[in-house]
DNA sequence: TTCATAAATCGAAATATCTCGATATTTAGT
DNA sequence: ACTAAATATCGAGATATTTCGATTTATGAA
């Protein structure tokens, strides 16, 4: 957990949309059969959502995963985007702990 | 609170900095005895310990309030700010907020 | 092995942030 | 009114971020 590149991707309204979209799997179109039991997005999906190209989704979904958000699983030539939960609550509960007085 | 400027504020680890010197008054020079009532602490005090320039630090303060972070009050030539504790926790849900699942 | 598709990386232009010194503003004291 | 001190604002150069299209890499299928 890197407090300094976490407040960094989510310094950015698309980044955190994107985070807020990957809560919910329906947010995206159905995932193909052989993909059925992954709960993760692929980067194409998301960039049509998003409406931006597909290099700039790429590295924000790579800002993201550094910063400890979301993980990354390769299925073949997709790459599936999901949400880590733990760290994303270890990231708030470090930002408490700095912002919040002893 | 705009999380959007919130965010942008925290993006900056000097600024961080400052706001956690806040939480204890005796991180500062103490106070002159006209302004022992008073708990928040001059740009003056901040500049010297942040080893930055006036103009940088005036202008951090500035966002930090925009951002709802501190609150400043005047006193004289004087600009005193304090954390605005209700804010940051109200920030600090937000991000919660946002940030977690339903 | 060749082709097509998904994603990652590269290079660059536009924009934003950081940080400074110089100047302006505000206020207190003489 | 004049001066001095504290802070705010301005203008600018250096650096970082945003975003793109083009290219490269990885993988699966013909």
């Amino acid at each position: 957990m890197n407090l300094e590149k976490s407040i960094a991707a989510l310094n950015n309204p698309v980044r955190r949309r994107i985070l807020e979209w990957l809560k919910d799997r329906t947010n995206f179109p159905p995932a193909l059969p052989e993909h059925a039991d992954l709960d993760g997005v692929c980067v194409a999906y998301i960039q049509e959502k998003a409406k931006l190209s597909q290099s700039t989704i790429s590295n924000y979904m790579g800002l993201l995963k550094q910063a400890g958000f979301v993980v990354a699983e390769r299925h073949g030539q997709w790459t599936f985007y999901r949400r880590d939960e733990e760290n994303i609550r270890a990231f708030l509960a470090a930002v408490q702990n700095e912002l919040l007085k002893p």
